[in-house]
DNA sequence: CAAACGGTTCGACGGCTGTCGAAGTGTTCC
DNA sequence: GGAACACTTCGACAGCCGTCGAACCGTTTG
């Protein structure tokens, strides 16, 4: 299914979680609307994208968070030479279907994973409410811009979802690009104990 | 590179991380020899195998573990349909390139993160010593089986191999499957809390 | 040295599938 | 009601690529 260059560019397209119309992923993988309809009729047989209609329009979405963490764990592979410009702003924060990736969701997850933080405390986010949903609670991706882990499973939605909450991190129009706030700034540098000149590398 | 049926088998015969022949993975995917090279040759070029020579014959591995954790990933997609009789047995206890897989695999790994859990410390693992190596030290697979998440990285081989050391989980030839002995049934009971009766399900 | 064997290269065949034009259905908007 | 629009189906074309037979190279074995 990935195999082809126009369904990897609709199902890229939609890895920031969002539905998108068919005739928007057609212009995303360059191809005309009869094309994009037999190819988006594919994905969702294989499960891969679900889709509601709105009007006249339908719109699509990845099915799970499977589907993502394949695709990223695909991109690593090739990702060994140099990065496409397109991809080089997404290097710093991007969201990863529901959670947080690239340098700052991968160090984030670094401090995350030392032993004795309070980190989740003081967020006061609510493992044990997290554990009896049916998803995962801990699960990693490989990023494929830093090829090193980050969280992903309910606990790295829960926690994108309270960054944006609090306005730490905003997402960019059609893209998966997230940007720092200045209260995301000194919230992550409080918390995770960062350095104020990590945030330089955006 | 995954998408042509042969090459899949081709890769998925190499998922324990051993090295095979060619000749041996033309017969695993079978095709003829022409094709097989051909394929291999692919696979090579694009950085997901290695081979290495000994007389006149070729013997090919996974690249790395980055390999095998896109197939693990990508499996899950597949998987709802029914299992191939041939997978049933792997469905227990199975090294996923250098760590553990499977019900076992996912169960360790859930009591492993436990809070409070003493497991690495009773187990005697090193992790400064495994933090110092350059690849990541925690990871999570994404069992295509459980669709649960597995120890990788760095300590998820270290633990499968000190599991071969004591002679708690023994490898079985030509094969992804690990066969619990009774002295492994005993120490993971001791060590992990788990039920006796967990074994009953191989 | 000759035979056997593992692997590779070349070339030709065949099938699969991605592509778009044209036409059709249902929805929205004026 | 009629025009514009989003999406789908059908059909035909074209190109890509997996496949194997045949021939070739290098190593091993008797």
């Amino acid at each position: 299914m990935l195999a082809d260059p126009s369904r990897a560019a609709m199902v890229l397209a939609l890895m920031d979680g969002r539905s998108r119309s068919a005739k928007k992923l057609a212009l995303d993988a360059g191809v005309s609307a009869q094309t994009a309809s037999t190819h988006l009729r594919k994905l969702v047989d294989a499960n891969m994208l679900v889709w509601q209609g709105e009007g006249r329009s339908k719109y699509f979405r990845l099915a799970g968070a499977d589907v993502a963490q394949a695709v990223e764990a695909l991109s690593t592979l090739d990702v060994p030479r140099a990065l496409p410009a397109a991809a080089r702003e997404l290097r710093f924060a991007r969201c990863c279907y529901d959670h947080l990736a690239g340098r700052l969701g991968v160090a984030l997850t670094e401090r995350l994973l030392q032993p004795g933080n309070t980190v989740l405390r003081d967020l006061g986010i609510d493992l044990a409410a997290l554990e009896s949903s049916r998803r995962p609670l801990f699960r990693c991706c490989t990023d494929w811009t830093e090829r090193r882990p980050h969280v992903a499973g309910a606990l790295g939605a829960a926690l994108l979802q309270r960054y944006k909450d609090e306005r730490w991190l905003a997402a960019v129009q059609e893209s998966r690009k997230l940007v720092v706030t200045s209260a995301g700034k000194s919230a992550f540098s409080r918390l995770f104990d960062l350095p104020p000149a990590f945030f330089a590398q955006d």
